[in-house]
Parts: structure tokens; sequence; C-alpha cells
DNA sequence: TTAGGGTTAG
């Protein structure tokens, strides 16, 4: 769609640049009822908005414009509403006509804004900037931002200039459709043609859709240009780039950017920039450095929000500190922020991960007597305790209770649901299980579930249903990936079939897979198993020349399969290595180890290095301590 | 006296 020379010189301009848009992206045409927007945009004769003499002839019916407006709450009010403004002689103002759409769209009836829109341009109606600007938004927020353009392209017919409001908010649309590299392009056009000046807004916009694809370095590239242009960032520019970094550990860098904001720039942060920090800051466990920024935000009057608390709530959940998440929870009651669907989450997640079911279940009745009803993370929580715990008959009934709700099992559900079906044994309901999530709810399973299925069959010893799968999954092409690989060479192993681990261990480099410390381990297990304590220590000198390095469980595992065959020539030269890599022995080893000792086989001198490989108990780990004033 | 972004938690 080529758009024809309009009367002035701006305008052209902004023609020839638009024309040469249309190379980079698709512009469709915006059908659906009569007429499309490709259409109108190449129609001639159309009115344009400045020549509406309606506009200082008010009648009484929009002597009072607010009122009227605000009064619009419904599709059919609106409806009414326009078919008088379009039945008027002579028509109402083009400020009127957006004030109508305006209101609808912030109702979120995008489609019906489009389609008076349409409906505005048969009349026609006056249009102008802002009236575009509103439909545009409205298709974008529909994901079809091709149709934002025809749009535009339709408002240059009619001599609408578009303004920076009006790219930006075709580049966020192209963001909200992950078309990342096309507003990329788009944005890089606008400067380069000088369609535009971005203004703070449009960064904005682009860093947050920069940061979206997991990119930090161009968005603090796009901070800089901001600079070297002479617009001025403002706190929500810098909380983006913040927030991104510390979603990928980079918490040291965000925390300069944090200060070249205060100091340099002078802009002070908000609620928005502390939280981001301090969850970067507890998700690596960085307690001190947490409490010094809640100091922080204290002197500077800035008080956490449900989202800092909330976030802290599940800070201390994740770390086992339940009861002390929960007298945090009252806190953040007494400062009169209600804790939310999440908060309790969190709550509940963390007593199930303790097995404090009575606890858990305690929250989950109080969230429900507060109003807050529970979703299927909530049950998903309770249901994963109940199955851990092997209490399969419960998981069952609140199974029933989430249909019952009319709550949606997700993948997740039904994976927790097959884990602990395999963990008591029921291997036959758990088959039943796996189609029924496919064929009623029409759930596809995910890696996750492959691996659930897998790894239930082999403990359950059916490595040959699990073989059997497994060659399907290769056939459905997906994901072959070395967990999986570990799972069956382990199976194979522990349900005496060593041919068949070998096998699937040779088959790693055919497939161009890395084993990692897991596969070593367990390819170990399976010598030591078979009395092939050679095979077993030429792995162990293998996986380091591969670059893998032993952990505590390949230790215990070579060490197991030495004392069991007998050879104890190696055995203080790994018992050494451990200590210096300050890794311990496990309960089965040690007692393996003493016994040989009290047997004789074994040097008693070796007890005091044993000592020192067992585990030291009753360590907690430092974690979050605040005093809430 | 009509338009755009607004960043944070399970």
């Amino acid at each position: 769609m080529m758009i024809k020379i309009p009367k002035n010189a701006a305008s052209f301009m902004l023609c020839n640049a638009f024309n040469k848009l249309q190379g980079t992206f698709t512009v469709h045409s915006f059908k659906t009822s009569n007429f499309s927007f490709s259409e109108l945009a190449s129609q001639t004769i159309l009115t344009p908005f400045h020549s509406n003499p309606a506009s200082n002839r008010e009648s009484l019916l929009f002597d009072h414009p607010r009122s009227m407006f605000e009064k619009i709450t419904n599709f059919d009010d609106a409806l009414k509403l326009f078919d008088e403004m379009t039945q008027r002689q002579p028509l109402p103002s083009v400020v009127k006509f957006t004030q109508l759409l305006q209101a609808l769209t912030k109702m979120k009836h995008y489609s019906c804004s489009i389609n008076l829109f349409k409906q505005m341009a048969a009349v026609p109606a006056p249009v102008n900037v802002y009236t575009t600007a509103i439909v545009i938004k409205c298709c974008c927020e529909l994901h079809y931002t091709n149709q934002g353009f025809a749009i535009v392209a339709y408002g240059l017919k009619r001599g609408v200039v578009p303004n920076v409001c009006i790219f930006n908010t075709i580049l966020n649309g192209l963001i909200l459709e992950d078309r990342i590299l096309e507003a990329e392009t788009l944005f890089k056009k606008l400067i380069k043609g000088k369609l535009c000046e971005p203004d703070v807004v449009m960064y904005n916009t682009m860093i947050k859709g920069l940061c979206k694809v997991g990119n930090n370095d161009t968005p603090i590239a796009l901070l800089r240009l901001m600079d070297e242009r002479g617009c001025e960032p403002n706190v929500t520019t810098y909380s983006t780039i913040i927030d991104s970094l510390c979603k990928d550990k980079m918490v040291d860098d965000a925390l300069k950017l944090f200060n070249e904001m205060i100091l340099h720039k002078g802009i002070l942060p908000n609620v928005v920039t502390y939280t981001s920090l301090i969850h970067g800051l507890c998700n690596l466990g960085r307690w001190e450095d947490v409490s010094k920024m809640l100091k922080e935000m204290e002197d500077k009057k800035i008080s956490p929000d449900v989202l800092t608390f909330s976030m802290l709530v599940d800070a201390l959940c994740k770390e086992g500190k339940v009861d002390d998440a929960k007298a945090l929870m009252n806190i953040m009651v007494k400062r009169g922020k209600d804790p939310n669907l999440v908060t309790y989450n969190s709550l509940i997640d963390g007593y199930c991960l303790r097995g404090e079911m009575r606890k858990a279940r305690e929250v989950f009745d109080s969230m429900r007597s507060r109003g807050i009803i529970p979703n299927v993370i909530t049950y998903n929580s309770l249901l994963n305790a109940y199955c851990k715990n092997s209490k399969i008959e419960k998981a069952m009934l609140l199974f029933d209770e989430i249909i019952e709700k009319g709550l949606k099992p997700n993948v997740v559900t039904y994976n927790t649901m097959l884990h602990g079906l395999y963990r008591v044994g029921r291997c036959k309901d758990a088959r039943e299980l796996f189609n029924e999530m496919q064929a009623h709810n029409r759930i596809s399973p995910d890696a996750c579930t492959y691996r659930i299925v897998l790894e239930g069959l082999c403990n359950n010893h059916q490595v040959d249903e699990a073989l059997s799968l497994f060659r399907l999954m290769g056939e459905n092409k997906l994901d072959l990936d070395i967990v999986v690989y570990t799972i069956l060479i382990d199976g194979a192993s522990k349900c005496g079939k060593p041919e068949i681990a070998k096998a699937l261990f040779n088959e790693l480099s055919i497939r161009g897979l890395h084993p990692n410390v897991r596969t070593y381990n367990v390819m170990m297990g399976c010598f030591c198993r078979e009395g092939l304590v050679k095979e077993a220590k030429e792995l162990f000198l293998q996986m380091e020349e591969m670059g893998c390095l032993p952990d505590h469980v390949t230790y215990n595992v070579l060490l197991q399969g030495l004392l069991k065959n007998e050879q104890h020539d190696t055995i203080e030269m790994l018992l050494k290595e451990m200590d210096g890599q300050y890794l311990s022995v496990d309960a089965s080893t040690l007692s393996m180890l003493l016994h040989h000792v009290s047997s004789g086989s074994l040097d008693g001198t070796l007890l005091k290095l044993i000592g020192k490989l067992v585990p030291k108990k009753g360590m907690d780990a430092p974690c979050f301590q605040y005093r809430w004033r």
C-alpha cells in the first residue's frame, strides 16, 4: 500500500518516510465488516478534521462534557451516545468523539472503540492525532499492531501527522507481540529519518522491550544515548534496567546504576526500585545488604508495599524460616498492607515444604475466611506436600476438590500427582492419569512430565516400559536431554541391566550430549555394583579430564564401591581429597568405613581423618534479620 | 481542554 501525496510539505516528507517503512513492516488490511483501513487509506475524498464547523456551536447535551462522558460505564450507553452524535447536524467536535473513544478504551472495550472509529470514518466524522492515537492503542492492546500501521496510513491521508505518542504506541504494540527486532528497526528509522525525536516515554518503552528479551547491554547503551541526545531519564528508566540486571543476578551492576541514578543524576529511587534490588539481593542470599536497603528506605521515608513484603515473606519461606515469614505478615497487616493471594501462597508453600501440613491448612483456611480465593498454585503446593509424604489418598481428594471448585489443573498439578502415584507404586493409575491429562484436559506433557514418568517406571522396576516410552519420545523429537539419559542409565543399572546402562552411556557421544556429574555418579555406581571397580576408577579420572568436577556423591559412591570390593589402596587418598574440598561422607559410607576399621581391614589411624569428614550439625545459615519499627 | 511508557512478588 502506497500513501498518496497530501497537501503540505511536512506531510509529504512523512509520507515518503512512511512508504520507506513499509519495506520493513507488513501492513495488513484491517478487514472486519465491509471495509478496511487499507482501503480507507487509499481514499481521497475525506473531510479534514479542522474544517468541521460544529466545534464552536455545541448543544446543551455537550455543554457539560465531563459529566456526560464520565457516566459512560457500559457498551450500550456508549453506542447510544455515539448514534446521537453521528446523527447531529452539524457534527459534534472532534474532542467529543475522542472523549467517547477514550472512555471506551479505558473500560478496555478495545474492539468497540475500533468499530466506532470505522463508523466515524464512514460518516465521515472529524478525526485528529488524539483520536487516531487512541484507536492505534486499541489495535496494539489486541495484538493487532499491523492494523495500527494501517491506521497511521489512514491518518496521513486525512492530514493527521503521526507524532511521538503515536509512534510510541506502535513500538509498545510491537513489544507486546514480542517483535522486538522490528521495534528496534522502527526506533532507529524514526531517529535516522528524523520522523520524531524520542522522548523519555519512548526510550522507556524501548528499554522495557529490550530488557524483556534478556538484553542488558543495549538498554544501558540507550541510557547513554539519552544523555547524548539531551533527553533526561527518570526513575522508571533506571528502575527498568536495575530490575533486569537483578533478575540476571547482576546485582552489583544494578547497584552501580542505582548509585549513578542518585548521585550523578539526582533522581530519587522509589518503592519499585528498592523492591527490585531487595529481590535481587534475597535471591543471592545477601541478607545483610537486604537489611541495609530496608533501613535506607526507612530513612528516606519510602514505605515497603505489599510487593516488597510479599517478596520478603517468600524469601524467608524459601530459607525454611516460615514462622518468621508469618510474623512478617503480621507486621505488614499492622502497617495497613493486606497480604494477598501471592503472599498467602508463599506461606502455604513454605509450610508444605517443611511438611507442616497442619499449619499449612490453618493458613489455607484463614486466607479463605478473609475472602481470598485459593488458585491452582495454592492447591499445587498442598498437593505436592501430600504426594511427597506418600499421602496419596489425601492428594487425590484435594485433586477432586480442585476440579469441584471450577479450577483448571495445570501441567504442574498433573506432574505432582504422577510423581505421587509412582512413589506409592500405583503405576497403572499413573498411566491412566497420564492419558487423561492429554485426552480430557488437553494438557501436553512437558519435559518434566516425561522425567517423572521415566523415573517412576524405573523405580517400579518397569525399565522395559520406560525404554519404549523413551524411544517414542525420540520419535516425537522431544527433549532427549542428559537428565533423561541419566534417569534411564540409573534405572537400567538398578534393575540389573548393566549392559543397557552401558549402551545408553555410550550413546551420549553419538547424540552430542555431555555427561554431567550425576551421569558419572550413576555410571560409577553401576560399575561398582557389578564389581567393576577398575572401570569405576577409570571413569573417575575421565570425568576430571573432561572438565567435570566430582562432588560429594562421586566420592561416596566410589568409596562404597572400593569398600564393598575390599580394595583399600586408594581410600586414604580419596578421603584426603574430600577433606581438601570440604566434602562430607554420608551416613552409609561412614558406617562402612567404621566397620572396616573395627574389623581391621582399614588402618585405625584413618579415624582422625574420617572424623573431619562427618558433617557438622546445628549450624543455621545466616538469614535475614531486621528490626521493624 | 481529547493521546503514548510507568518499571516490583508466588
